[in-house]
DNA sequence: CATGAATGAGAGTTCATTCAT
DNA sequence: TATGAATGAACTCTCATTCAT
């Protein structure tokens, strides 16, 4: 399972990187051959490293989920749990922006979690659980959301600065009013909602 | 343009809201003769009410788009601006739920408007930009949002509901602390976004 | 077989008229429906006077053949039957500008005539045969050529003049050629052809 | 460009065969899917050869223009301008024998050359154009025809041959009256022409 | 182990022809 | 009888996947 050989290994890196660029653009319906055209190997290399589609998509998200995963158990021991949620929650928008099928997977949650990528979206979403409830037990966010909502509202705003190619700036100013939301101490004269 | 008769009128409009369906399941990239096969009617006929899959897709869009813009007009002269605002986007994100290509089709705000569902992105838009003003005036929503924030707000918790697959419950809540965002009225101590 | 509404009669003949110019136009590969459409009927109208697409380009290509032919019966008893002859020759050729679909027929001169136009080409073939024989009679045309070689030379320039769309005048000037060909009296020094 | 492998030049080669056959048959409506059938690859190869059904077409025309014009070019400096030019124009009807698709592509002479076939008719047009001017030069030619008409009959005649299935016999018969008309020195009583 | 040619299943689209009004 | 909606077969073209080199 280990490829022995120094060759193989630089091709494999080689085209998970192409295909996470190539998939980026076009979402997951860019095909198979431009990410081997582009990584400049043959169909049947990228084939041999990948048995399937699905599968090279799911390398590439794989990646991408243990990225975030890290840096949000990185967060985990902060000395200051707020500002660790709200970094970790802004940096996952700004990275997903303009990332198509990254963001699509984020569907998965808890999905049909049947390939190698199946644990991770749940192991992320983990993840930001502990750090919400300790910028919970820190008071920098309302102590009645829960994890769903808060991983709906990642989601979104990631899903739409990614598909609206909003600007820094928008996707500052639109996280910041969830920010508002989820820091709002007091719940007060709302209409029922629907 | 008015059709005479009245089963060519009948399939049109069944194979429309099959095609509502199957899109809304599979997004875009459903096939043309599924909606054939579920619609009961063969896959010419299809073609022959729609002459594109682009126009099927469109067709169906326009559809939608103009409920929501009805909705949004009819809000429009509310006396009450403020729930007007929150009961539509509300209704917006309840809509969405599920409706895959509805959803995609909110990225193209101002994009490649060639089709006839060029204008409507545009149209919903505007008529959410004055639901907005109005909101604003009335002091239910904080003065310094712009609509390209709510307008992103509004597609990314819409897109969650769809592709997170919410239930109606966690939904309200998630569109419960974007409200407590757009409401908040004092900034105070959030650290700088990114 | 003979239509007896009054209304069905015209129809047929509208049609019929219509039919020549697209497939004129367009050659056999025209649509049906266009000639439905420029016909100003259903398109039902014209599968009911034509029970096939075959059936109606063979009423088309009849009614050419038959005119045709009535011209070249009428010439047979000309006082002057070497200018008879390349008269209708002249005739056939400026008469084909254009028309692909009557040109592409003249094709199954012995072919596969099983329909009601089966027999049209042999009568062209052996009218053209009946002002041949005349005009070389009259010592106007050679008396070593053959029907074979006249027809062939008839549908050859007929066609590249549809094809190339010639004007008149270079078609009038390639015709001359031919029939210098045919009158030239004596053959000399030609080399072996082929 | 060149492809590396055998077996791939040799699908090259035979569906280019094949389709040449195919296209000479039925013309260019000819479907793509036949030529895949007798050429005993699946309806993809041929698509990866040829990525159009256009470019399919194209290249059997290039191929067959590329061997006329290297014929008519080799005849060019021929001492003998006369037989040249009757053997060339011989060659060239002998050899549309049969090929409708072929035959079709004379047309678009000056045509909408788009494709990379566009110039070849051109240049058939021009080495034939020299041949003449040769054969003129040396007398074996009337000195007041054009290349347009030449051109004309060399169409024809081929388009005749092909249409009408002209055995070999025929055709030289047909050939040699075109002949006689083009080397027939003295005009006369001819009857004006239409 | 890398290559790229071959593959076949499907997608969108068209058109001659039939059927219900 | 005239209409035009419905039909399915056929066609061009694409793409994930396999196989021979």
């Amino acid at each position: 399972m280990e490829p022995t050989r120094a060759d193989a290994r630089d091709n494999r890196a080689r085209i998970l990187e192409v295909a996470e660029d190539v998939f980026a653009r076009g979402g997951s319906a860019a095909s198979t051959e431009e990410v081997a055209r582009l990584a400049g190997v043959g169909i049947a290399t990228v084939f041999r490293h990948f048995p399937t589609k699905r599968a090279l998509l799911e390398a590439v998200l794989v990646k991408h989920f243990d990225h975030l995963c890290e840096r949000a158990r990185g967060l985990a021991d902060s000395d200051e749990p707020g500002p660790a949620f709200f970094e970790f929650f802004g940096h996952l928008v700004d990275d997903a922006a303009g990332k198509l099928a990254i963001i699509e997977a984020f569907t998965d949650a808890g999905g049909d979690a049947e390939g190698q990528a199946g644990r991770r979206p749940r192991e992320l979403r983990e993840a930001v659980g502990v750090l919400l409830v300790r910028a919970q037990e820190a008071g920098a966010v309302r102590a009645d959301v829960r994890l769903e909502e808060v991983y709906a509202l990642l989601v979104g705003v990631a899903r739409a600065g990614a598909h609206l190619q909003l600007d820094a700036h928008v996707r500052a100013r639109t996280v910041g009013i969830v920010f508002d939301g989820l820091a709002a101490r007091e719940r007060d004269e709302r209409r029922p909602v629907q």
